[in-house]
DNA sequence: GGCGGCGTATGAATCGTTTCACTAGCGAAA
DNA sequence: TTTCGCTAGTGAAACGATTCATACGCCGCC
């Protein structure tokens, strides 16, 4: 001890290098290999030289072994990798991809891991395994891969198992209902990303008539855009499909600004049944985003675990009628 | 090419060892070093060598550099971890902490890192820079780090950077207004995280007369009974004040049962202003989390850049008034 | 007294990259 | 012809840990 101790932090302070375990076992007067073990396998060394070797690393301002170190030599990183598209923030801003995430959070507490997210302007990220939002696994990617929404399978050579919702499915119940209700025209709002879904429901609506809207961006203010210029049309559209809950949505407040009356003048249906889709009575088709989270965590640790890789999976979705649909007038 | 891709891939793949940049190198009859220079270094190799080693390496099925050994001889990792006290899950569910993560993504997606998501079970992260949330830093954590609304200051030998709000000061004008509103007896309702707030109104308060009600957790559940309990009293308070927004939100579901009227019989104030405390019109003292994560993130990157470390910081906090309180009957 | 066995501790190889320092070859300048 | 500089490429030393195989006492036991 020193009666200075600014001084001292400063002087120790200086040389930026790491403190390593040769460190410790320098100050010890022990093997880097005995420090190794003191921190790993208790029982391998003999408690008073495990006290003092402890002891010492502390004293000397050990973290730890280093993690990188430890991945690079034991194989394993103690990571569950989540990628989406863009940014971080676009992927943990988007409500779906959010509901997902718990169910991988999960899978990473029950297997002692930390969940890391990444952008495609991530470097390439050191984990265990990766779950792939909205993407198909690259065949390069190593296995251990879960892709979850994919807008398409991913090719057999890649490995990777798709974890997904029955769209075409629930698209089809929606299309049913609206039928059912009565209607014959109908108006779909659509975006780049909406593949299956878009097919599906073209699909199921022949040979009523039928426009497609294909937005930029599945947004709330792009729906209404699309919206209006359906609503206004010769031809009015007595039912809207928003092949996203934000286009649907969209379209109520286009109906609400035209002054039509939803459902009475136009029945509006969403797909995802996101958290806002409830809060706003919108109809809409329940995508099971937190069960494919769970699933696909699931699926992660097994595969990591080198359990043989079960078949893709696909989740059934379900209608949830709310206000926003009913009888034309 | 075989003609029996089935068989080949089936051969290809019995042995699980990691294709390495050596075996690139071997396939290319050049070296490792030039390997490695054909990834980072584009211009340090022939071009015609350079695109020989690419394809070679897409023959091969070469992912690219182990990022675990990239970290180690970089001593770079490409992440930024942000570690909660409890399970992950816990962490992406608490939305205050949700909405600091967003300044973290945005500071990884400037810096193209990804950001790493850790609970206190996680193994040793993996990364450049570590925001500590609601926890004090350890003093053998390494440097670049930064705490995030930490329950009491880190000790300065830890080196790291509290980011907080002034949670003090915001608290400080709830009773303020209150007491302009003419409130005299206050209830409180706390929780073992309320540290700074709790006495900052326990001194504000003073010399009215008040009574605390500390609940294992602050959970909307228990801001009832505890409100409940408060309201039932002999003096009722005229006031409660809920150390966090769900605690007071318990409260009003409290009066709503007991037939007060909100903020006739009794007044409620919350702390967080978290979006649930708009959409129940809950008088909030308002923290600015956002601000907090988009501070945090960029000190550090500030930290990791090699930049001097800027003085703890202490974001302004304000009071927003909404429909919960109002003068006494 | 020699031998087996146990409890501790150590040396050295290894994980996959990156990068420094160097060589070989070649054309141009002197 | 010698020298210089430049390009393209290579060998080997890190980075920091883990772990196998081995070594050294030392005690007890035939």
């Amino acid at each position: 001890m020193s009666l200075n101790p600014e001084k001292d932090s400063l002087k120790t302070a200086e040389p930026k290098r790491r403190v390593t375990a040769r460190d410790v076992a320098n100050a010890a007067g022990v093997s880097v290999a005995l420090v190794s073990y003191a921190f790993n396998r208790p029982g391998r060394v003999a408690p008073a030289t495990r006290e003092r070797i402890l002891q010492t690393a502390a004293a000397v301002g050990y973290a730890g072994p280093d993690p990188a170190a430890r991945a690079l030599r034991l194989g394993r990183h103690g990571t569950i990798a989540f990628r989406g598209i863009g940014t971080v923030e676009g992927l943990i801003g988007d409500p779906a991809a959010a509901l997902v995430v718990r169910g991988l959070a999960r899978a990473c507490d029950r297997s002692g891991r930390s969940l890391v997210l990444g952008g495609d302007g991530s470097p390439s990220i050191a984990a265990d395994g990766a779950a792939l939002w909205r993407a198909s696994a690259e065949p390069e990617t190593v296995g251990r891969t879960v892709t979850i929404d994919a807008p398409a399978p991913s090719p057999r050579s890649s490995g990777a198992i798709d974890v997904g919702a029955d769209l075409a499915g629930g698209v089809a119940s929606a299309c049913r209902h609206l039928r059912e209700q009565g209607h014959e025209r109908l108006a779909i709002l659509s975006w780049p990303g909406a593949g299956t879904r878009l097919s599906a429901v073209i699909q199921h609506w022949a040979p009523n008539p039928l426009q497609v809207y294909e937005m930029p961006e599945a947004e709330r203010r792009n729906g209404e855009v699309a919206a209006q210029t359906a609503l206004s049309a010769g031809e009015r559209p007595t039912a809207i499909i928003g092949l996203a809950d934000e286009l649907a949505l969209g379209a109520v407040d286009a109906a609400l600004r035209l002054e039509l009356e939803v459902p009475r003048d136009v029945s509006v249906c969403g797909v995802d049944d996101l958290p806002a889709a409830g809060a706003a009575e919108l109809t809409s088709v329940f995508v099971p985003y937190r069960p494919m989270g769970d699933l696909a965590g699931a699926i992660l640790v097994d595969l990591i675990a080198g359990e043989k890789p079960p078949a893709p999976q696909l989740l059934p979705t379900s209608l949830t009628v709310r206000a926003t649909t009913g009888r034309p007038a």
